[in-house]
DNA sequence: CAGTGGTCTAGACCACTGA
DNA sequence: CAGTGGTCTAGACCACTGA
């Protein structure tokens, strides 16, 4: 995803020239003129047909490959993309912070903070020995009052050994872990399931309603100093799963 | 969401300036340096430090930003970004296209294909007088002989004409729509929700088991000449409500 | 071999900010 | 005013591709 930021207008309102390049190239791709798989104008020819200067007209065609319009083979040639994997992005923010930005009140229960032996299959997705301690939270946020997300998560205690000390009355777990060990990394799916009766006691909704959850892991470098041989080993650091009653949140994204 | 290609190798193995510099700097934000809204060294400094020329000092940073990882003010300075609000990306593909790349196979049922009159709702959402004539496909996909999508579709006809006549069991609707008539952006919203009787019926669940659910509307610059006066206003080309079964299908993304 | 993209350089002009 | 980032240029060297 690329950033939609400073409007690139060098004086009063006129576009710089590599946008416009862009624009050009855009507007022509979205037109239809060179179909999906189709060879485009080499920098060379966007040079002479734009008089200007061929990093111009490379950083043009860069932007246009980051956002996934197109795509360049050295060697060869700049080709139209194939429209069909689109890149979306979807901001996912911390909970205290999107509540407040709409204006509301926050607040969360800590149901649960305490220090256990990993299982086998929790070991291997953080990346830790098995029966290893582990910190588990279980958390539920407020929005006014009304349960939004129950977070039930399970941190490495290698990477933030001082987790299970926070109150978290005050800081959100995403908030702290973000602070102490940045991720490098983040993976998570989406899905739609039934509360169990846990869940759906703790959100106050009915047991087998519809709810919303993401299941988020993230990690990091092993070795932050990465030897030159061997692949990079990742670390687990966290691992969430994110219940929320379907009828009170939805997750919005756009494209492009 | 920034591609993650080819990388950056001049010669075997060694980074290319520009990428030395975004790693350093990546690596010291990440490792604390610089906390959320600290300036950070400027391009000038950066050039003394890594004697490279400020373009390729400007590159790294720039790619930074785009990233999110850094916020830039001309006159000002660079400075650490918050990083709470995450850019995260999906990949949203034409499902015949992902399901195909699972190696399994997909068809479809075509349950409606009509032309309405437009809602009011529906109107303003695609942006036509009320009562205009719009197009309604109701088509569920399969994966391997099971249902796996219940799309819900309604189209401008403005934008393709000739939309109601295709084959739908042979072109699925994303993809001829693509082809049509390429997007400029769209908005989603993706949320949980009990499946309704007809889409339990059609998907072959429960009435109101759990149902990943996708609204995604599409949209493109009603006139492409660009007036150069006015704001740019956009028309809607389609709205898609996507039905999915909660227990046989999720979203995967990641970050950074 | 000619053509392609990947990248860097050294210098330039500019708009903007804040002292 | 000095310092900042935004951008462009004209040239360069390189790796890679395919004829």
């Amino acid at each position: 995803m690329v950033s939609t930021n400073a409007s690139h207008l060098p004086i009063h309102g006129a576009l710089a020239p590599f946008a416009k390049v862009k624009q050009f190239l855009k507007a022509e791709l979205v037109g239809g003129r060179w179909p999906p798989g189709a060879l485009m104008p080499s920098e060379a020819e966007l040079v002479g047909q734009f008089k200007v200067s061929r990093m111009t007209v490379n950083r043009a065609l860069r932007e246009l490959q980051g956002e996934g319009l197109v795509e360049r083979v050295q060697g060869v040639g700049t080709f139209a993309a194939q429209p069909h994997k689109v890149a979306a992005t979807l901001t996912i923010r911390d909970l205290h912070q999107e509540i407040e930005a709409r204006g509301h009140t926050h607040h969360s229960v800590v149901h649960l903070a305490t220090t256990e032996a990993a299982t086998a299959d929790l070991a291997l997705q953080l990346g830790m020995p098995e029966g290893d301690p582990v910190f588990h939270t279980l958390i539920v946020h407020f929005e006014n009052g009304l349960p939004l997300q129950c977070e039930d998560r399970y941190v490495n205690p290698d990477c933030a050994p001082d987790y299970i000390k926070q109150d978290f009355t005050h800081v959100t777990p995403t908030r702290y872990l973000l602070q102490v060990s940045p991720y490098v990394d983040a993976q998570y799916s989406i899905e739609a399931a039934s509360a169990s009766a846990t869940e759906a006691k703790l959100l106050g909704m009915d047991a087998g309603a519809p709810c919303l959850v993401v299941v988020r892991r993230t990690t990091r470098l092993r070795s932050q100093l990465g030897d030159s041989g061997g692949p990079h080993l990742t670390e687990g650091i966290t691992i969430a799963r994110l219940v929320h009653p379907g009828n009170r949140y939805s997750l919005q994204g756009q494209f492009q």
